[in-house]
DNA sequence: GTCTATATTATGATAGAC
DNA sequence: GTCTATCATAATATAGAC
């Protein structure tokens, strides 16, 4: 145990640990909300570390958001090497499964964009040129294939689409508190997950019984 | 003009200015992100004013959402006296359109809760009692109706139409900024608007042209 | 009712010891 | 690389003059 660094932390691992809670404090209460000094005490270090290792408050934020959205990165590209799938209704159905149950497990990204798309300011111009852009041309090549396949009929922009889907999908476990209070249920619980997938499919592609664009 | 106050503003009207330069900030900026400096400043008024009225920031804070609400509660209302509307589909259809261009007036109601429902606290616990349950109930109440009506089939708990329609509808306006960069799009431009209502109407009714639910 | 001044605290960032 | 101590600023709230 003596020897080696095998049974401590490795050196620098605290850096990952300042990431890990300056993403959790950011998603739960907001780049304002969030204090440097809180998000030391999550991670358990000093907060003389935090501008040692990122600098400012504001690009902690920009590591952190970078975290995230790393991970979303990996979910998309599966799902986009997977897009021929759009060629009939249960496999979109598969897709939306597969979207709404990894939001379920990341509300990060809901919580992170919400924060600063609302404003006008460096962090919304940031995080929209870097992250949800990539998202947004990601989603109108599906619904493009979509829409050519005749699996989604609709005479809307794709803009529309897209705002649709991240609200219907997002908000119910971006207020995921509020949804408790409100009623009880935590939308995190795996059966409220698949019922929300059950939810969106229905608003996206019609009711399974009897399928408006039946194939 | 030297006669009366009619010229100057009544006595007491910087507590109205007050409270409409909270609501925008609150809105915009977010409880942690908005300063009572920041406030005071917006409506003209010395910062000492707005403890003399309305004691903490909090307690400033919550007479803005009741504010905000107050005009949300008149539409309801209206909503709700017109309900028996539900019993077709083009009567439902019209129901989401006034709430889309009601939201688009008025994305004060979806910044301020959608700030405040993500996270745990007293100010969570106080909008959803007082503000958020009542809109859940009502909207409950035309979901049951639509149900019994036929005009909308679907088989899952109430809860979820809540959020599917709350994110649909007021996402791309609690998003605006984000929007305009995203895409160049304002989705406050009537035209806009209006596609959007289309938009959540295809998603909630079906396709216009071969609706799912043939009446 | 409105303003000025100030007390108090919290925060982001820095300097420097170890 | 990590911590302590501290500075400078900005924020909420209060006291009291006018």
């Amino acid at each position: 145990m003596a020897r080696g660094a095998a049974a401590k932390e490795p050196a620098g691992d605290r850096r990952e640990r300042i990431l890990r809670a300056a993403l959790a404090a950011f998603a739960q209460n907001g780049f304002d909300g969030s204090s440097t000094r809180d998000i030391a005490a999550r991670a358990g270090v000093n907060h003389g570390l935090i501008p040692y290792y990122f600098g400012t408050k504001q690009k902690l934020w920009q590591a952190a958001v970078d975290l995230a959205f790393g991970d979303m990165k990996a979910g998309l590209d599966m799902l986009l090497a997977d897009a021929s799938i759009t060629s009939d209704r249960e496999r979109a159905a598969q897709l939306i499964h597969a979207h709404v149950h990894f939001v379920a497990r990341h509300p990060e990204f809901v919580r992170l964009m919400h924060d600063e798309g609302k404003r006008r300011g460096a962090r919304m111009r940031w995080i929209v040129d870097r992250h949800v852009k990539p998202l947004y041309e990601a989603l109108a090549t599906l619904l493009e294939r979509g829409r050519q396949q005749h699996t989604l009929k609709f005479d809307f922009a794709p803009l529309h689409f897209f705002y649709l889907v991240a609200g219907s999908v997002g908000v119910i476990f971006h207020q995921a508190e509020e949804c408790k209070r409100l009623s009880g249920v935590d939308p995190f619980d795996p059966a409220v997950v698949e019922e929300h997938a059950r939810a969106v499919t229905w608003m996206l592609l019609g009711p399974p019984d009897e399928p408006a664009t039946a194939d």
